[in-house]
DNA sequence: AGTATAGGTTTTTATTTGCAACTTAAATTT
DNA sequence: AAATTTAAGTTGCAAATAAAAACCTATACT
C-alpha cells in the first residue's frame, strides 16, 4: 500500500497529464485525424469536421503552439495557411490508431472500411499492442513498474530485486 | 481528390469519433489511469486525482454506462462501492501506453521514472508502434487505405488493384 | 447514541462551447 | 479599376459544462 501510494504520487509527473494538455480537447483528435489525412488548410478542416470556426481557430492555434502541427502561410497563394504536422505530432499515429481499432472493436459492431493496410503487401496491420523488448506480446498482467536506476542493461546481478520492483498494474 | 473526399465522409463513422465519445473528456484518461494503478474507490479517486466531486461522480457514471468500468457495491463494507476496469477498459492499456510514451518522449525532458518493464526480464517495454501482418514496424509513409472487401487473404489474384487501394496517410 | 466514513447530490459561480455576424487582406471576375 | 469571392480569422452573446463548496444519506465504528 505505501508502495502504491508512492507510485501514484509519481502518476502527477508522468507522460500522460502533459499529453492530455495537449490533446485532451474533445476536437483535438478529430482536427489531427484529418491533419493525418492530408488536411492542411482552415476552410478545409472547418467543411470536413462539424467544428466552429472559433473554436477551430483556438485548437489549431493551440496544436501550433504545442508543437504538434506547423503553421506556413503559403507563398503561392498569400490568403491561405498552411497546417502540417510536424514530426512531434506525427508521432501520435500510433496512440490514434490504437485508440481508433478500440473504437472499432468496442464500437458498433459496424466494421470499419476502409482499412488500414501496408503499403507493401496490402495486408490489414496488426492490432496495436505492447511489447517487451524481445517483441512479445504482453498484456495488463505481464507488466510492472521499476525503479529506472534499478534495470540491468540486459545483464549482470540478479541480488535483490524483490524490494526495487512494485508489481503493479500499468499506466 | 475525389478518393480523399470519400475518405474524409468516412471519418465520420470511423471508430475514433466512438472512441472519444467515451474517453474524449478531459478527466477519463487520468481516471482509467488511477483505475490501471489499481485504484477502485470514490474517496480513493478523489485523493489521487484533483477533480471535483461532482465531476468525478459524473465520470465514472459515464465509464460505467459505457463499459469502460464495471460498479459494484461491496459486500463486506456496504457504504463502499469498487469501480474495476472491464475487459473493454482493460483493452485501452495499449492506446494509454502509447499516449504516455509519447508525452514522456516529447515533455519536458524529464526521464520518467518509475518506468514499466516486462515482469519476466525486467527489461523495459518497446515504445508502442504500428506493425504490418508479419510484425514489421511500419512507418507513416508505409501505411494505406484499402476497401476491406478487396483485401486478398494472403494470396491470390493481383489483377488491378490500382483503383482499389488509396494511397493515402493514415488514420 | 454519537461520530466518522463512503459515495454521492445540490447550489452557486466561473469557464468553455457553439453560433452567427463581422473583419481584413489577398485573389479573382467583370 | 471596381466589385466579388475566398481564406482565415475575431467578436459578441446565449447556452452548456466544469469547478468549488456545502449539503445529504446510508452505513459502520466506538
Amino acid at each position: 500500500m505505501g508502495e502504491l501510494r508512492e507510485s501514484l504520487q509519481q502518476l502527477a509527473k508522468c507522460g500522460l497529464p502533459m499529453a492530455l494538455e495537449a490533446m485532451g480537447e474533445r476536437w483535438s483528435f478529430m482536427i489531427l485525424r484529418a491533419a493525418f489525412n492530408g488536411v492542411r488548410h482552415f476552410e478545409e478542416f472547418l467543411s470536413e469536421i462539424s467544428i466552429a470556426r472559433n473554436i477551430l481557430a483556438n485548437r489549431l492555434t493551440r496544436l501550433t503552439e504545442s508543437g504538434i502541427l506547423h503553421r506556413t502561410p503559403c507563398p503561392d497563394d498569400r490568403r491561405k495557411v498552411e497546417y502540417r504536422l510536424t514530426e512531434k505530432g506525427l508521432d501520435l499515429l500510433p496512440t490514434m490508431i490504437a485508440l481508433r481499432q478500440w473504437g472499432e472493436k468496442w464500437g458498433t459492431g459496424v466494421l470499419s472500411n476502409p482499412v488500414l493496410v501496408d503499403d507493401r503487401d496490402r495486408q490489414p496491420i496488426l492490432p496495436v499492442t505492447i511489447r517487451s523488448h524481445d517483441e512479445r506480446v504482453l498484456g495488463y498482467m505481464d507488466l510492472c513498474w521499476m525503479n529506472a536506476a534499478d534495470i540491468t542493461p540486459i545483464s549482470a546481478d540478479t541480488h535483490d530485486i524483490g524490494d526495487r520492483v512494485r508489481k503493479l498494474s500499468a499506466i
